[in-house]
DNA sequence: ACCTTAAGGTAACAATAGTTACAAAAACTC
DNA sequence: GAGTTTTTGTAACTATTGTTACCTTAAGGT
């Protein structure tokens, strides 16, 4: 864990706040589909990502949802930070993509660094600036790509985040994650077989050319 | 200017920030349709808006583009302060809904406040919570909505920065600002008026129950 | 007033996405 | 291994959105 941890976030802050991280930080490693944040919760801890990814989904008032986008390791959700600065609830679902290894921080030590830790105020902006990235890249998505372009870049995004070109998947879970039908993933997943662009197997889709 | 400018922001800021911020921020007057940041342009001011409204649209390599949001009096445009910060370049394009005053921030002060004054700090990150607030907005407005909806929506936001229920746009930029074609918006506002919703008159719209 | 351009109305059709219904195959249960 | 559940395939249909084409009307210029 500790060197993963430095290896991830080692060269981002300097000696000291790297030791309050690793004592204040509570570690946890949680299994794949546990949840992290729930829409309308508090959030507490803000995490810290060591090992593994994170799925980000949006969901509305009639339980329709939608993945935004992935994390990783080395990430943090800056969602959280907004929710921890604002004590406001959280606005988006947080659902492990893998088996992930994380540091919970408490919130009141994040603004705390911030007036102490140059090196920490930059972090927490970048994270901003890359989250806001990640949320222009899915409006992107969304708005100017049809179905069949956001299921192959949904499935090469996951492909990506579990280092596999094998994706172990239901068509109803990818229905889900796009906000659409398991119909229409169906008939869409046979297109692209066809096409030669994918295979797929119960409970399996293997990505060709990746 | 001073007055309205002490009004949106006189009560964020120390009497000493807000000395600093009038001397250091060029003042600036732009008119209805000014083009405030294009896409792949350096940015080297973030602007204060003192009063006015401005229209913040996504835009991609094709030159497909759509409305994100709009921002008000008392309102920064935090995707300045990423791409300020970050040195990179806009991703977005911002336009002048009204005839808007502003008051243009060197970029090399935003960073210089953020660790001299608390409150500044706070500004930077709350304006970063409420930008972000507002693109998760988009994101449900063009996932979960279908055009109808999103045209309405559209009308009503445009009406309130206007502070007016007549809207003076013709059904062709309504198309560009929601993506869609001039035909599509020309049969769904038909449908809004034989509703009752609306009344359409040549470049002019009235929201008849807002 | 006459010409030109911009704005809006509408029909007909195409493409995409969503829905309902049902069947076949695989996996799981006991 | 018989029965149940889950997953996937597919057809037929509907709804929504996008496209093309053509017309009318209003506004602006000279």
């Amino acid at each position: 864990m500790h060197t993963d941890f430095n290896f991830n976030y080692g060269h981002l802050f300097e000696e000291e706040l790297l030791k309050e991280i690793l004592s204040v930080g509570e570690y946890n490693k949680v299994d794949e589909g546990t949840e992290l944040i729930n829409i309308g919760s508090y959030i507490k801890f803000m995490p810290l990502i060591i090992r593994g990814a994170i799925k980000i989904l949006r969901e509305d008032e009639n339980g329709d949802e939608l993945v935004l986008y992935f994390i990783e390791q080395g990430d943090t959700c800056a969602m959280t930070i907004t929710c921890c600065l604002g004590q406001s609830k959280s606005k988006i679902r947080a659902v492990a993509e893998t088996e992930t290894e994380l540091l919970m921080i408490p919130v009141q030590k994040i603004s705390e660094w911030m007036n102490t830790y140059p090196t920490w105020q930059n972090f927490i902006l970048q994270s901003y600036h890359e989250r806001m990235q990640e949320l222009l890249e899915a409006i992107d998505t969304i708005a100017f790509l049809n179905m069949n372009e956001r299921l192959l870049k949904y499935l090469k995004d996951k492909a990506m985040v579990n280092r596999d070109e094998v994706i172990s998947v239901t068509h109803k879970e990818i229905a889900k994650d796009l906000h659409t039908s398991r119909v229409v993933i169906s008939r869409l997943l046979k297109a692209l077989e066809i096409k030669g662009e994918i295979r797929l197997n119960r409970n399996q889709i293997t990505i060709l050319n990746l």
